[in-house]
DNA sequence: GCCTATTCGTTTCATCTGAAACGATTTCAC
DNA sequence: GTGAAATCGTTTCAGATGAAACGAATAGGC
């Protein structure tokens, strides 16, 4: 596989009669940011995992609730990039594990509200403390002028979608 | 049912999430990269299935056939994100939309020797088309210097990842 | 040659997924 | 008040997922 070449990177993205699939796929910056992402995820859940044995779905709803608690199934749905579907079976979950109550809101009984338990705090302490952890060990590698231009660089791309999605 | 202390635990999860849960979550820059990522490629896939009707793990096989042609399911694998089992399916839609032939490999009957028809390289000239058009649109608000800037931080990201996977 | 181990691609199966349908409740218009 | 419409959370259902099992083919040791 070719080296890493910035520069030519740049050119073959932005020249088209160039292209060829290889490029496209492997050198585009959008692949890089896609796979980085990914790659990140994955490794920082199987470390939450290890350190406090929930999946992914289960620490972020664990951490909105214990967050922001009291918060209703919708509300966590809205919070996170979660649909009510995932976050009523993630709930379930958690409930059957001890971590988190749901009772009825006696104000609109539609509504379930969730809170933590006593051991649902504990576990809602380890998952900060694995997060902290995690997210300052992976930018520490950045200096802070670095880390402020990678936030700006993709605030700017974040906007750049805005426009496309509404060009395409 | 556990004594709940509603008044300590919320100034303590208040606390909590100001010093950390909220930035994490929210504000913290892996989850930043992952938001952007997620919509990049979201919006991408929607734009290429519009143009030329393929779903992401179609036009990804298809440009690897494509551009290697002639591959077999295990070397897509290998150059893809994808498993093997994820192969054998996509290739499988795609052989049926008469884009791919699938004919055993008389080297090695085991294999399977992928190559495009001439529908499927029509098809192939659009996927390469319409990714060179969205990621030169996409990395476009960005001058020459701060492409090259975020290439290296990702790089650098990347390889951060690594250590981290390696340390924990 | 022969027998076992390995490789390749597909199929199986148990689980996961989310759009849509659903019952329960509340809100709104009249 | 009464009935229609909207909201909330759960369940249903049809399709997607991937680890493991599988048959077919090849490679390697003897």
């Amino acid at each position: 596989m070719n080296a890493l070449n910035p520069q030519r990177d740049a050119a073959l993205a932005a020249d088209t009669s160039r292209l060829l699939g290889l490029e496209v796929l492997e050198h585009a910056v959008p692949y890089k940011l896609y796979k980085l992402a990914l790659r990140g995820s994955r490794a920082k859940s199987a470390y939450i995992k290890k350190r406090v044995g929930l999946s992914i779905d289960e620490w972020k709803v664990l951490l909105l609730i214990g967050t922001f608690s009291p918060l209703s199934t919708k509300e966590v749905a809205e919070r996170s990039t979660l649909d009510k579907v995932r976050v009523s079976r993630t709930t379930d979950r958690l409930v059957r594990q001890g971590l988190v109550t749901g009772h009825r809101d006696p104000e609109d009984r539609r509504k379930v509200e969730l809170k933590l338990t006593r051991a649902g705090k504990a576990k809602y302490r380890g998952v900060v403390d694995s997060l902290a952890t995690w997210d300052s060990a992976f930018v520490q590698v950045l200096d802070s002028k670095s880390l402020t231009s990678l936030i700006k660089l993709l605030q700017t791309l974040d906007q750049r979608i805005d426009e496309l999605e509404r060009r395409y």
